[in-house]
DNA sequence: GCGACAG
DNA sequence: ATCTTGTCGC
């Protein structure tokens, strides 16, 4: 079961101070176990409808077999806000997690980990609801700054990202001579650890396994027929 | 005051 | 994130 840490349609500055709060609990030491399942989560939109579809899939791990696929599909709830991404996507990533049958012992999300500026981006904000290690995986920087000249150009080199003096996670170049990932923990796992599986489940493309597969299964073409207009609502206005 | 700004 | 066709390269 899920515990309620706390509701989700909150006004940006109450989502601040959430996020204050909640960014003192995250854990940066491994409590990772036995990793035999990994699950990725990620979220795509239809701008026209307004409707969001939340996917995850669960791998095996080391062998990165596909054992789970599930979506979840709703009306958007809040608009986007840079540093507020989870109060946008987590409810949604929340629900379809819950269709998983087998608990993931590790998970990896579309966006940062620590790697913000409150130190709780959405994967340590799942990783806190959900209390099981997390990493985040993103494609593009939020915070920090890098050395991109230290960074090498083939795929496994990696350099640290800094936040005011606070290393906050990972340049890492996860395929030769392609656009780095910006590697960050989330919850319950340590820098090194991420990278480590960030790499582990890397194959031949530059998302790993698990954040690729569940973009490629939120972006997957069939969605639901929308719901008439009586029936739809705006959330947040 | 002026940029920067996960998805 | 989404919109949107072809195209260059391994």
């Amino acid at each position: 079961m899920q515990e309620s840490l706390h509701k989700w349609n909150l006004t940006p500055e109450e989502a601040i101070a959430l996020q204050r709060e909640l960014a003192q609990r995250v854990i940066l030491q491994d409590h990772v176990g036995d990793v035999r399942f990994i699950a990725g989560v990620d979220m795509a939109i239809r701008k026209e409808t307004e409707m969001a579809r939340a996917a995850i899939v669960l791998l095996s791990y080391p062998e990165l077999e596909i054992i789970e696929k599930h979506v979840h599909e709703e009306p958007l709830r809040m608009p986007y806000v840079p540093g507020l991404l989870s109060f946008r996507e987590a409810p949604s990533l929340l629900e379809v997690f819950k269709k998983l049958r087998q608990r993931p012992d590790l998970i990896m999300a579309d966006g940062q980990g620590i790697a913000h500026p409150r130190r709780i981006g959405i994967a340590s904000h799942l990783g806190l609801w959900l209390n099981i290690p997390t990493i985040g995986c993103a494609k593009s920087l939020l915070v920090g700054k890098y050395n991109s000249k230290e960074l090498g150009e083939e795929a496994g080199s990696w350099v640290p990202l800094i936040d005011h003096g606070e290393t906050i996670g990972a340049v890492v170049r996860t395929r030769s001579r392609v656009k780095p990932m910006f590697i960050s923990p989330g919850h319950l796992v340590s820098l090194e650890t991420s990278i480590r599986y960030v790499l582990a489940t890397t194959k031949g493309y530059r998302l790993p396994e698990p954040t690729r597969q569940a973009d490629k299964l939120s972006k997957e073409k069939t969605w639901m027929e929308p719901a008439e207009p009586e029936e739809q609502q705006s959330l947040w206005q």
